[in-house]
DNA sequence: CAGTGGTCTAGACCACGAA
DNA sequence: TCGTGGTCTAGACCACTGT
């Protein structure tokens, strides 16, 4: 068993029986690769796996700190199509803006439109004062509508009246799909994980495993009318999904 | 910009520009280093990357290997309750097992019963020749039910008769379920990724992020009539789901 | 500024795979 | 057996945070 595995279990073990309590400050990584035994970079590989399951939160200069458990952003990927409720996590900001692209390789593919076709771009971005606790790309052909960013994106002019919140998902972009009369019946969510880029590293503020979630909206013709490339870091994100059975959803209609 | 983000930058381009091809091995490691001039362990983070990136494929003793993309086994949170159809990775080989025990802290939590309860748990392994691909734990408390393994899991005696694909998720678990009078009417898959754990590492091969699903059914009681931990190797494998709009459901019912 | 974590070196030794 | 990747050392230097 290789020594930073063993490490991390010890140090897992002392977290959750109360050595720290949620929030404090771990003892420093030279301290503890030095009662462990070890050199700094095996303790710190220990400590990327307690970051990986959400236990530890690393900071740059100022030391890795206890967290909350289950203290984590949902993407529920159900929450547009089918009307749930449900907090909308308040406590991040989620800023947006939008520009007119040519689609790439990889947007042409999300989309499976031509190579080089217009298409709307938006970002959101999800984050507290310190780090960004998600990205969102959203992409809409402009052979399907056009429109600018949401109203409750734009800056609000002199008043101070509570702002509408958006969506980190981009959900408003399929809400204003929805008003120009295209209507998304239909979604597929792909999942995988992967690690940061430097960028995403940066914004983030973690090397640890990012959930990516590619996404694609269809209207009742089957058209791809929207399609999304979603990233949270995994430490602070998770993504659910709520199936039902079909026959229930008929015999409730009938 | 960290020198092994720009190594794997450089080598995600030869590979992708056809450097090496499909199948192909890479020039071994002490060598890269020696050619991007970097050490060892900066040269093997680089290819961290590209591994979770399900570009290559680390081989112990064996070298590192370009992978064939999209070449993944996928989760689809959908199937079995909405009785969808589709190829079940007929290149793995799926073994189970199944066995009694009290449920732990963890269990306990998932199914939302007593700590100590009687559970039965079933354990579904998928591989490939080299390596485990899959692993789901699926636990049933005998409140609920209690039976024993699938039929496609017991070993033919004798006979050479094709063999019913076993599903890698655990779905025969359900289909038990509902063959005993307990109906699966919807499911929760929770999804987040983290390192893999000693065991996790050695089955699979590999010290990339892993996809951990954590998924419970209910009844149409609302009770909780399963749940399973599912993991997979995220650089071999996706999760995906699929969400209809509630009122395309019901036009069509109507 | 001092203290912290992030990256990196130039090796070493071990475990594994194929011949 | 030999070449491969997996782990680890004992430092170094840089970037960031907070005082």
């Amino acid at each position: 068993m290789p020594s930073y595995h063993t490490i991390a279990d010890d140090l897992r073990r002392r977290i959750t029986e109360g050595e720290w309590s949620v929030g404090d400050r771990l003892t420093a990584e030279a301290s503890l690769a030095a009662h462990y035994q070890v050199s700094t970079p095996t303790l710190r590989q220990a400590l990327l796996v307690l970051q990986s399951e959400g236990l530890i939160e690393k900071l740059h200069g100022s030391g890795n700190y206890v967290r909350q458990p289950r203290e984590r952003l949902t993407y529920d990927g159900n929450r547009y199509l089918l009307r749930q409720q449900g907090p909308l996590h308040p406590k991040l900001k989620v800023a947006a803006y939008g520009s007119t692209t040519e689609a790439s390789d990889a947007i042409a593919s999300l989309l499976q439109i031509d190579l080089g076709s217009a298409v709307s771009e938006y970002v959101f971005t999800s984050s507290d004062e310190r780090s960004v606790a998600s990205v969102a790309h959203v992409y809409v052909p402009h052979q399907v509508a056009r429109f600018g960013l949401p109203s409750a994106a734009l800056p609000l002019q002199g008043q101070d009246a509570p702002q509408p919140a958006l969506s980190p998902w981009g959900d408003d972009i399929r809400q204003m799909l929805s008003d120009a009369g295209v209507h998304v019946v239909s979604t597929i969510d792909r999942i995988t994980a992967r690690l940061p880029t430097t960028e995403e590293a940066k914004a983030m503020r973690t090397t640890a495993p990012v959930l990516a979630v590619e996404r694609t909206s269809y209207d009742d013709a089957g058209h791809i009318v929207e399609g999304s490339v979603l990233v949270m870091p995994s430490s602070r994100a998770e993504a659910v999904f709520c199936t039902r059975a079909r026959t229930m959803e008929l015999e409730s209609a009938g």
